[in-house]
DNA sequence: AACCCGCCCAACCGCATCAAT
DNA sequence: AATTGATGCGGTTGGGCGGGT
């Protein structure tokens, strides 16, 4: 069984003293960081490996950038997380020199607020931001409608669509089409690489929402997850029971992909398409 | 000067995933 | 295939700090 971090007694826990962080620079200089887990006791530190990882990620590391972020940087990171979510360490790794902890931190104190203020202003200006869920339903709705159900993909059916799944005020955007023909192209490429692997299901399915199925689709690929969702659209309302059931059949016969394929295909997409577009 | 309050960020925790056996 | 250990990730916490009263 998992022995919780720090939990054995004579553990030191709370901020590192500059000894602490001498020694362990010096190990890692010297030895490396092969085995996290033994690295506390070869080194002679009264922490736990996890958190002398965390203290060499997210501070000690020479590669880390210290200080504000720049302007360019602050527009990367509200970029990526409108196209991502709140997967850190994706967004981190496109910023070099910036650990996902300090980007987390740095969007919950500054960035949050900035876009909360700016999307109160938009919103008396009646023009709808486009947000990583929406896109994420438009690139959903684009799969299982061009895919599955054989409709033909325009802004009505999107619209129609995206109402049945998740009925808020964001859906009602209107997908750019470079969205919707890049997605389609990528279902391509997903339903090619997938036909042969085997799914293994990590969550339980009973619990998960539509928003889950659809950033699950996104993230690793698994066409189940936009099958279920073509299955649940076929429906009024969203049927947990019918989805889950839904989820348990496709899982079977569908395979999976890589994450960091799905991230650089949507980071390089808008990087070709400017940005999320506000409809005219 | 003392106190309060909100902000910031380093660190922790629990869980998921991967890898080895 | 199941189990176990190691690592990675994202959410949350809490202590330090600065500004306001």
């Amino acid at each position: 069984m998992r022995t919780p971090c720090c939990e054995k007694m004579g553990l030191k826990k709370g901020p590192w003293t500059p000894e602490e962080d001498h020694i362990l620079i010096s190990f890692i200089q010297q030895y490396g960081h092969g085995n996290w887990r033994a690295l506390p006791k070869q080194a002679g530190l009264l922490r736990c490996g996890k958190s002398c990882r965390l203290r060499w990620i997210n501070y000690l590391r020479p590669d880390i950038k210290r200080g504000s972020f720049s302007k360019d940087e602050e527009e990367t990171i509200t970029k990526l997380h409108q196209l991502l979510g709140n997967r850190w360490s994706a967004i981190a790794a496109k910023l070099p020199g910036r650990t996902d902890n300090e980007i987390k931190n740095f969007w919950h104190t500054h960035l949050k607020k900035k876009l909360q203020r700016s999307s109160c202003s938009a919103a008396t200006n009646t023009t709808p931001i486009m947000n990583s869920d929406t896109i994420y339903k438009h690139y959903s709705n684009g799969l299982l409608l061009s895919k599955y159900a054989n409709i033909p993909m325009n802004s009505t059916t999107v619209q129609t669509m995206t109402q049945n799944i998740s009925p808020d005020h964001h859906a009602m955007v209107v997908a750019p089409a470079v969205i919707q023909s890049l997605a389609i192209s990528h279902a391509d490429q997903h339903s090619a690489a997938s036909s042969t692997a085997e799914m293994q299901p990590t969550k339980d399915h009973a619990t998960w929402s539509a928003s889950d199925v659809i950033t699950r689709s996104l993230t690793d690929g698994k066409l189940s997850a936009i099958k279920s969702l073509s299955a649940m659209a076929r429906y009024p309302t969203d049927d947990q029971s019918h989805l889950a059931h839904t989820m348990k059949e496709n899982d079977n016969d569908i395979g999976g992909k890589k994450i960091n394929e799905d991230i650089d295909f949507w980071y390089n997409l808008f990087v070709k398409s400017g940005e999320p577009s506000r409809p005219s």
